[in-house]
DNA sequence: TAGATGTATTGAAATGTTTCGATATGTTCT
DNA sequence: AGAACATATCGAAACATTTCAATACATCTA
C-alpha cells in the first residue's frame, strides 16, 4: 500500500466523530443512512456530510445511492490493507 | 482502546514524515538515533524533534535516553492494540 | 410540474498543525 | 570549568482542517 494511501486513511481515522460513525457502523451491524447519522452525532448536516466525503475517500467506507438516500457501508478490504501495512512496520 | 487514544495514534500516523520514520526504523531493524533521522528526512532538527514527540506521545515509538542521544524503537505492542481496534470495527 | 425531502457544495470564521530560526537544556570531553 | 555536541522548547508564520449558514442539486410524491 503506498504511503499516500496510508497517510489518507490515517487522517480520516484521526476524528472523533469519524471514529464514532465507523463504531456506529460496526454496532449497527449493516449499513447506515446520512439522517441515521444525524442522529448519532451532534453536527449540522454539512459537517456530517464533510466527515462521510473524507471516509469514503480514504474508501474505509463504500457509498452507494439509493433513491435519495445515501446508504453507506464499513469497507472491510480496506481495513485490511490497512492493517497489513501496520502489521508490516513491525520489527 | 479508547477513542481518544486511538485518534492520537491515527493523527501520530497521518503525516508523511513520520511514516517515513517508522518505515526507515522498519528498516534498520533496529533503534535510531535523532541523528540518524537528520540525515534520512529534509527537515530542520526542530521539526524532527517535533515529529517524533508526536510518534512518542502516541506510544508508537519508545524514547530512552542514552547519554547525550535519545535511542528510539518501534513499540510492536501498540500497533498491536491499534490493529485490534481496528480489526473489531469490521463487520 | 410544483413542493417536499435528502444530500452536496460553497465560502468564511475558528481552530489546529507544521515548519523554522533562535535559544535553552542537558551531557560529554578536555 | 569551559567548549562542543545532541536534543528540546518557544514563538511566529504558513498551511490545513473543522464547522456552520446559505444555497444548490437531485429525487420522490402529490
Amino acid at each position: 500500500m503506498e504511503l499516500k494511501k496510508v497517510e489518507k486513511i490515517s487522517k480520516a481515522l484521526a476524528d472523533p466523530n469519524r471514529l464514532q460513525i465507523l463504531k456506529s457502523l460496526h454496532k449497527k451491524q449493516a449499513c447506515l443512512y446520512c439522517s441515521d447519522i444525524n442522529e448519532l452525532i451532534d453536527l449540522t448536516q454539512p459537517s456530517i456530510s464533510h466527515h462521510l466525503k473524507q471516509l469514503t475517500e480514504a474508501e474505509l467506507i463504500i457509498a452507494e445511492k439509493e433513491g435519495r438516500n445515501v446508504k453507506y457501508t464499513m469497507n472491510n478490504k480496506m481495513i485490511d490493507q490497512y492493517v497489513s501495512f501496520l502489521l508490516a512496520l513491525k520489527v
